[in-house]
DNA sequence: CAACGTTACGCTCTTCGTAAAGATG
DNA sequence: CATCTTTACGAAGAGCGTAACGTTG
């Protein structure tokens, strides 16, 4: 049993079931892969793949459960290349971020900025997309740290670490009638057409479910992935907005006025999260601890080993 | 980066840091092992070994955190091997046990009669040993299963299935003045010598503590590992036996009479335990339910997966 | 018949074992 | 100086790529 036959069928599973494509990917020749994984199947007994004739069409059973072992494999492999890198060039490599949009344009800036002053030999990136893509990256190893509130909890591959706690608030634009009607209940902002975030970024959708045990069922007339097109959207009069507190920043939102919502809606909890198997450069820990002061590398660690 | 680089480094390790006895268990040349490592070591950029001129005195720092790893690689390729094999020869391989000498000689005899008769190809091994040694067999992959009251759930890489709960009992001599005064209290036990479990088996010593929390000190004059010497030091007047009530026998244990301890000490609970990481062939599964009819392939599973 | 997987073959690079040399305590 | 590790070298073997062949839809 060899390495690369694991890659091989890594990466042909990953490819949907080409050979070809999985060759392409791995620049090598098809007929090499082939031969490799027949080779593997040979050794092992069994077969992994599912055939037509020649055709590749699915995974076996057997195939399933070797191709998940393997995958763990490959992983711990890419860990221990890491460790080598950690301690020859301990401020050299390369860190990636999923995120959502909120937390990249609201929150990472001031830590994404302290780290490449402080880290300036790690190639820095940063990917956006919903929390279960963000929790999917971390998973699938595309990323080493995933930032969001939702969808991050629930995996067992994840060990999250609280990174802090917040609330929504209510964007509308400058003499707005609400502004002249305190206190803000929940039963008011219905009466309003409402713009937020797109129910795929608000997983169980706290906030709807917060609305509905009420019996309440705002007029959703926009949801985006995206604050500043809330915002926008709002300073047209499209609606009011409904969003996350550090979202709206006085200074540049001219034109919209906030109104606090904390008490309406149970406060929601930002996740960092890693892959408790993977191994951890000093800079990701450099990095978790820019954005959370309190997650030193005991306490991320001490998150790591829970079972 | 090589499988034989990974084995070659955690021979040497396990060898006591000697890489002509790692060649020699590995069945190759000194020659062999000295370059591989060194190009692993070259790969990595790093020294895995403390080195005195050409003397290996030590794991560095990055060493331990790479063998580490490559543990955990060459397990699960053993694991992908194996669902090889359970998926060809469903019904033929091995299995060994770890268990305490009281599991052995009374509990698991007539699980290990079924599993023999009903897996005639699969080659059974029992060890036994101290608890901290059943432990220590399952994580280090030398044991598949292991069985043991003592030293289990507070070992994070194993899954730890409550197997049953039991409780102790006190033998005397035929005749003996404890039969003649009911109840039997933990006082009226300090009276005599005692004969019980040697401390090892006892792990944080549930039954010390008993008496200690009442300010007792019973005068332990033998522990053995053993009931059956217990017993036999008993029968010779030594003191009374303190031991699991399974372990008497009223048909066989002739000469010896049997006081019920149950309400002076809290109840033990014995537990089967797997490397969580671990691919369980199904006969470890059927031998699993042989002992405890509860303990299907399902609760087996979701033990395995719990965090 | 077009796309895909497998077989065949020759080349290269790696690996392994033996023999010999160099360190270590 | 006995033991253990490293270096050197030659032989065997594994993996890869090109080209040709066989299947599938």
């Amino acid at each position: 049993m060899k390495l690369h036959q694991l890659r091989y069928i890594r990466e042909v599973a990953r490819q949907g079931l080409s050979i070809s494509l999985a060759a392409d990917a791995l620049h090598t020749s098809q007929p090499g892969v082939s031969k490799q994984i027949q080779l593997l199947e040979e050794e092992l007994d069994l077969q992994i793949f599912k055939r037509n004739g020649k055709r590749l069409i699915g995974l076996t059973e057997p195939g399933r459960i070797i191709l998940d072992r393997a995958e763990q494999v490959l992983r711990e492999m890419d860990n221990i290349k890491r460790v080598g890198e950690e301690f020859t060039h301990d401020a050299r490599g390369s860190l990636t971020i999923a995120t959502t949009h909120t937390q990249a344009r609201y929150r990472l800036p001031p830590a994404v900025a302290g780290f490449v002053e402080h880290y300036p030999d790690v190639r820095l990136t940063i990917h956006q997309g919903s929390p279960s893509q963000v929790a999917r990256q971390v998973i699938a190893n595309e990323a080493d740290i995933g930032i969001a509130t939702e969808a991050m909890t629930d995996q067992p591959e994840l060990a999250c670490l609280p990174y802090y706690q917040w609330n929504r608030c209510v964007v509308v634009p400058k003499g707005h009638p609400l502004l002249r009607d305190a206190p803000l209940t929940l039963k008011k902002i219905t009466r309003y057409p409402v713009v937020t975030y797109d129910f795929a970024f608000t997983g169980g959708s706290l906030m709807t479910r917060t609305f509905a045990e009420k019996n309440l069922h705002p007029n959703f007339v926009l949801t985006a992935i995206d604050a500043d097109v809330i915002k926008t959207y709002v300073k047209l009069g499209l609606g009011i907005g409904l969003l996350a507190s550090m979202a709206y920043d006085p200074e540049r939102d001219v034109g919209l006025e906030m109104l606090d919502a904390s008490h309406l809606f149970p406060p929601s909890t930002t996740y960092i999260a890693v892959r408790r198997d993977a191994y951890l450069r000093g800079y990701m820990y450099g990095f978790i601890q820019m954005l959370a002061p309190h997650l030193d590398r005991t306490a991320v660690d001490a998150a790591l080993k829970e079972t």
